[in-house]
DNA sequence: AGAGTAAAATGAACATTGTTCACATTAAGA
DNA sequence: TCTTAATGTGAACAATGTTCATTTTACTCT
């Protein structure tokens, strides 16, 4: 079971009642004006992630994406329940990308028999690439998360462990990552690390740090973890 | 010169032209209600802080806050142009405050004839201890200058700096971080990881990572990079 | 087919909030 | 005391999330 695949309300579709057949007559162009197809929540959906990846948090504005998506305001109601529900969405499948991203990664490493030191630097690269490149859409599901006053939903966890699950793999060959709670100790760390300053990094907008200098501290840290693991415990 | 002392908007004193003498004559009490006095900046400050206290940047609202001073709401844009501002100077004093337990923590750590590698695990409990502290005031800083388009002013980067020098202090001794530029990118590298360590686990709000664990990860990269920097570059 | 009806879409209206600005008030000097 | 520039005020405006009475749709039953 591929983490994707974990309940995320983005997947929902609990409207089908068996609609499907009957809709099918409806050849989707000169459809006049009314009853939605069950293809509306993904146009909304795709609205807002335009948003959010041009102009980020601030982008998800009830009345724009109602408007791009070509339905009234109160319907987006109907369908999210609230704006954050839809941004939750959003950034759910930020996440998605991310650990998709990561697992070819992983896979592609091991595939030309790589050593664990340069999986971790291999799966490290994937992740200052897709922040760099996803970095209005990662830095919204960052922000989002921290500004809300209660905890994330369930399936944000389960996004995360797999995440963390990945590392896990990449540094179960280590002599010293034999003990289980070792590895899952080392893997959060690791991750974190990396999270960290590539998170730093962004903050000041790459100003302070050049690109190479931040890949530079990644490598720190993974060398120096590795040569510790290649230690026996 | 401390960084504490770094021009922050928070300690301008712009409208003094001479008018402290001439005030004095009002004891403070019996005022009736106009013309304020020069504190009334600071009794601005002294609500925003508490609202962000206890409420997280959503504390931040103009007319709550203007009554908890008793001021009205368009005095507060007179003093301060606009609520960002008045944000940016809580977070700065966070900052500061951050600042300055982590340089005691470090000069602390030196007097008791610590070694480099306890003096990094020093500062890595005193900025968890201050995380866990000042959660909702931690979180405020970090979220704002990540919900802003713009770039953090430039005494955002100077107080961050200075942050960043106290490591290179705490790691100047090892023999391996004699290069400055070496010094430089290990003592960031450090300093984003713990933060990242520490970030993720509030993130989920401890519940993935008890304490315990945090400092568990912290440890292994704070020995990992000490370890490496043991030996000779 | 026509009427009745439950579900679904709509957008006007409301509540909250940041921000502005014309006006009122103050106090310093003439 | 009168004049006036500086300064405090709060009503009013604009933007935005959210609700809900009303309208519209499409299904079912006769």
């Amino acid at each position: 079971m591929s983490p994707n695949e974990i309940s995320t309300p983005s997947t929902e579709t609990e409207l089908s009642s068996g609609l499907d057949k009957n809709t099918i007559k409806n050849p989707a162009k000169p459809a006049k004006r009314k009853r939605f197809e069950p293809e509306i929540r993904e146009h909304v959906i795709k609205a807002a992630t335009r948003a959010i990846e041009s102009k980020g948090l601030d982008g998800i504005k009830a009345r724009p994406i109602a408007q791009r998506a070509g339905i009234s305001v109160g319907s987006i109601y109907n369908l999210f329940g609230d704006l954050d529900e839809l941004t939750r969405i959003v950034n759910g499948r930020t996440y998605d990308a991310l650990y998709e991203i990561e697992r070819r990664a992983l896979e592609e490493a091991r595939r030309s028999g790589k050593s664990s030191r340069d999986q971790m630097m291999d799966l490290a690269a994937a992740y200052l690439e897709f922040v760099e490149t996803h970095q209005s859409s990662w830095n919204a599901a960052l922000t989002f998360n921290r500004s809300q006053s209660e905890l994330p939903p369930q399936w944000y966890f389960e996004k995360e462990q797999a995440l963390f699950r990945i590392i896990e793999d990449a540094i179960a060959t280590f002599p010293g990552a034999k003990d289980i709670d070792t590895r899952k100790n080392t893997a959060r760390a690791l991750w974190a690390s990396i999270h960290g300053i590539v998170t730093v990094a962004i903050a000041d907008g790459f100003l302070m740090q050049p690109i190479a200098n931040v890949w530079t501290q990644i490598q720190i840290i993974i060398n120096a973890v590795a040569r510790s693991l290649e230690l026996e415990p």
